[in-house]
DNA sequence: ACAACGTGTGAATATATCTCACGCAATATC
DNA sequence: GATATTGCGTGAGATATATTCACACGTTGT
């Protein structure tokens, strides 16, 4: 059974309350005439006459009087059983590793909201991956290799490493102090291979839990981090932090990461995306 | 509040029955696909993810649920209310006088219902003219000169008069009975004075009560009735009658009225528009 | 590996819906 | 009575929503 559109009743149960048709039609926010056509399309699809030009004014006729009756309160629940829904509308929930929470996107913050106004950004940081397809997650940025299968991911930027220090440290050499997060432990190793060095890393380090703990380790001079150049970038710039030797990409990334099936607010999802890769290409936040 | 569409409310009514989206579909008579993009739409809309997809079937999330529950029975008190009047939508309810009905209208309704086998015309015959704006009736064919004010009327024909006999019966002459219906008395001074004739009609005459009884007395060879050309064809055709002098045109015709407002089902007043036109221009009914 | 099933997606098309500008009818106002 | 004023319906044109078809992807059996 084929049913009339909400539009349609929604205008006949206005009309019902409203004395005229023009007053239905500001209390619905559209113009007459637009309500006129869709009890004329109301009245097409029921083959029925549902308003009766009665003076100047329009009267329901008795169909449309048992209709309204017989229906009750049906739109009244639709739109109750809606709205708690249709709340959370501006806001995107986004996944994301600490690291990058911290250091990368909240830092820019400010910039996407002046850009969009009427989205906000949810950052939820866990330190497990999230399974995006079960949990209420709109998109997550995670640190990999961009192969997670059934999902979408786009690259925001690779992974680059660069040693840095406070700018009193003026240079690494294997009495040098190192520090090292204990969540990306091998970051030094891979650093040293890959940048040509020959033997091991200095022996000397600080072990701090998080990435971010190194960052701040390093900001106050206890020594030379492993870093990714995204993160630093700011620090570097302002001064703050010096790169003390070569820059040398890893074959990870990050990537925008957003799942399949019925993509509830792709639009956003896709302005989103777009303003990260244009983030990440400036490689400094504003301000 | 802009309320979603029913259609996705009811896809996701009969997903929550059905076990997956095909079954669904297969109930509500339309495509996976279809069923698959209302739901889309309803997501882009409430913001919202209604759908997850595990294993290879769909299945409703929290919100979707709770959206259902709190709807409650809202789309069937809908169908409830519309099922009755959607009823009538193959009945089209005619107003009409007697004679065209009996001496027109019904003998053509074999080749109308022939085809529009999916349109029955209700013909209502009533003495009084009826109010169509306030009265159920989708149109009308009335008799007069086609200036109903607030009603839109399309002449059919005009009214054509002609003396009519038994074949027995050879000529009109002053010695002649003629047959008056009481409802048209004029008729005949009309027809007398219209086609030339000087002085008064016969005086002779029989007097019956309607117009049909009039076409039967002169079918039972009672005398010489002023008939409409329209009602008297197929009898002159079959030489059941006889054509005893001329022609002549009244100012008045047979018009089909509908009225304005919003016009419940203009296509399919529209289809008997051009049927009633096409049949009053062959003016003979089949068979 | 391969088929069978259940889906999501994009393009093309058909419906529905909206606004705007216009004309018509019924009341108010002079 | 003339003349605004209010309330409507209608057609055209633009936009939003729905539908189908053909295709590709992932899951589940054999």
């Amino acid at each position: 059974m084929d049913l009339p559109s909400t539009r349609g009743l929604q205008a006949l149960a206005a009309l019902k309350k409203a004395p005229s048709l023009s007053k239905a039609a500001e209390t619905l926010g559209v113009t007459r005439s637009a309500l006129s056509h869709r009890i004329a399309e109301l009245e097409r699809q029921l083959g029925v006459t549902l308003v009766r030009q009665v003076g100047r004014c329009g009267k329901l006729t008795e169909d449309a009087e048992s209709l309204l009756m017989v229906m009750g309160d049906a739109l009244d629940r639709i739109e109750a059983a809606v709205t708690p829904l249709r709340r959370r509308r501006g806001q995107l929930r986004i996944s994301t590793v600490a690291t990058f929470a911290s250091h990368w996107l909240i830092p820019r913050l400010p910039d996407w909201q002046h850009l969009n106004p009427d989205v906000e950004l949810a950052i939820s940081t866990t330190t497990r991956t999230i399974d995006l397809t079960n949990e209420d997650f709109d998109c997550a940025i995670r640190h990999g290799l961009g192969d997670w299968k059934g999902l979408t991911a786009t690259r925001l930027f690779n992974e680059t490493l660069l040693p840095v220090a406070h700018p009193h440290i003026s240079e690494l050499s294997s009495n040098s102090t190192v520090i090292r997060a204990r969540s990306r432990f091998r970051d030094w190793n891979r650093w040293w291979r890959l940048s040509g060095k020959v033997g091991d890393p200095p022996g000397r380090s600080v072990v701090v839990e998080t990435r971010a703990q190194a960052m701040d380790a390093a900001l106050a001079g206890a020594g030379i981090a492993a870093m990714d150049l995204a993160y630093a970038a700011p620090h570097l710039a302002s001064g703050r932090l010096r790169a003390l030797d070569a820059t040398v990409p890893l074959p990870e990334g990050y990537y925008l990461v957003t799942k399949g099936g019925h993509k509830s607010r792709a639009d956003t999802i896709r302005r989103l995306e777009i303003w990260l890769l244009s983030q990440a290409q400036t490689n400094n936040p504003q301000g």
